[in-house]
DNA sequence: TACATCATACGAAATATTTCGTATGATGTA
DNA sequence: TACATCATACGAAATATTTCGTATGATGTA
């Protein structure tokens, strides 16, 4: 048991991860300041820089100290992050079932031409993928 | 200005949303006992109460008191409760885009080729929607 | 009628999350 | 060097949510 599961972040952590996924590394400052364009008000300094401080306790992000101002970066990939947090929601929003979180989602609002062909494109990969069940499907369990 | 917006249900309240969705009508008994199946432990009858006066506060629910055993119901719909805590974890989880969202379900589980043909179904209608723009497609804006 | 049982109401403790004030020290500059 | 500026650390207040203990009264039954 070498590596614990990465902890499900808060909303303002999220926040966070979504600046450094976006920017990439950067300092209190940086981070600050891009959170309090996206939000239409200023966000405290001391308060981002408290919530970056619980996530490193977490190992949501690391942190260089090697200068002054220490530079953050995510530990966790955006990919895995809103994978984990869709699991969660999924089950608790939809009981578990992602077929209706889909419909939900493309039926309740306006979808363009474009992103319909991408779904559809998206459906045929995973068909053959499920039609091929070739050697290098390597799944474990 | 007649009715506010129903309120974001928080976790708790949306597990008992549920009960009442699948149940219909209910008393706090009632509630309680298929809250505590669902999870595997116990829950206090008065944890169940006290959240049931909460979500009565909210309007999220109406109850019967004609008897002593007080009888709740579900005050919003399933469909829209979803839907706006659909949009709300969109916006949270994948900066707005309900597309992200859907590639990210389908392409990180396994999907049954029967879901992919609902799926299917559910883009046919909906082009079929987009290509006739018929007279009461009454969106503003 | 006397008492165990069950129901509601409600305050408050427990927990989680967010926000901020203050102390402390390093850096840059007049 | 003296001082304003900026950075971190950290405790604690503020806020939101969940959980529970206790008081009170109604109901059913021996």
């Amino acid at each position: 048991m070498s590596k614990a599961p990465p902890p499900k972040p808060t909303d303002s952590e999220l926040e966070i991860l979504h600046v450094l996924w976006q920017h990439g590394p950067a300092t209190v400052r940086t981070i600050n300041d891009n959170l309090s364009h996206r939000r239409r008000v200023e966000v405290g300094y001391t308060t981002t820089l408290k919530i970056l401080q619980l996530m490193l306790e977490k190992a949501l992000v690391r942190r260089d100290d090697a200068d002054r101002s220490h530079v953050y970066r995510a530990a966790v990939r955006e990919q895995e992050t809103q994978g984990l947090l869709l699991d969660k929601f999924v089950d608790a929003t939809f009981g578990g079932s992602a077929l209706k979180l889909v419909m939900q989602a493309l039926g309740s609002r306006p979808t363009s031409a474009d992103e319909l062909a991408q779904i559809r494109r998206l459906l045929n990969d995973i068909e053959i993928q499920n039609s091929t069940p070739n050697s290098d499907d390597d799944d474990r369990a």
